[in-house]
DNA sequence: CTTGTAACGCTACAGACTGTCGCATATACC
DNA sequence: GGTATATGCGACAGTCTGTAGCGTTACAAG
């Protein structure tokens, strides 16, 4: 339950895209998978700071690593949200989303919206959670 | 009507908050008000680099120059947040919301509050804006 | 006009972070 | 034991940020 993950890189963003999208991952799968062709070792480097950084965590099979995401990627997303919030708002969400609507990104149709939706996804969910 | 804004350090970011918070300022006031005890000379570099990223712009008073924030704090916020959006969920402001919930961070009453705040804020602006 | 002073910008420099590897190691298999 | 992989570690260059020293310019007093 840490908080405050530190910033990623544009490589290391996009690794983390991949794991996000693809689930499990070798240091293989990413390399192939990724836009740009890079080394194995430039790869290796940068999923072990993703794990340094706390971003994924690592199974062994055989004499292979695995990568996990060690956050969902919405949560991740989330605490993103909350640290700028926290920077440029005194943690007012409701200032950012209402400059959001502002700025012509977010019509309060689309709030409302999100609303209902949430409280469904919340529902079906069941109040599980700890 | 650029976009993205670059990233701030910092130093850089309490700058800016003073400048949002505090109004127009010169270097003297900066420098005064920040928690850090600096020298001019930091001061001017720092609002220097933020008029080159676009955050600030100076008019000149006699031979002083007074740094006025060159977008809203909200707006500037705001921004950041749909940089967040894009990096980890393909531009959908849904999941994050919803993330944010899903971690305790907001929950659906909340939102409901924001929708009609937002639509409250709306009207009484009226539909100015060019 | 000369000189002192206040306000500026420019250049620099060290430390951190990131993208990219090369290379030394360890381990499973034949 | 030898060969092929899968790993990690150390390194290096480029960029960003915090922090300043210094030279330059403009205005005011002598």
């Amino acid at each position: 339950m840490d908080d405050r993950l530190p910033e990623l890189g544009d490589l290391e963003r996009e690794v983390m895209q991949l794991v996000w999208a693809h689930g499990p991952v070798t240091a293989e799968i990413v390399r192939e998978r990724l836009s740009r062709r890079l080394k194995e070792s430039t790869v290796r480097t940068v999923l072990r700071r993703l794990e340094e950084k706390g971003y994924v965590n690592h199974t062994v099979d055989g004499r292979t690593y695995v990568y996990h995401a060690a956050e969902p990627r919405a949560r991740v997303a989330a605490k993103a949200v909350q640290r700028i919030v926290d920077w440029f708002c005194n943690g007012s969400i409701e200032e950012v989303l209402v400059g959001m609507v502002d700025n012509k990104m977010l019509d309060q149709q689309q709030l409302r919206s999100l609303a209902d939706q949430v409280a469904k996804a919340k529902k079906a969910r069941g109040v599980k959670k700890e």
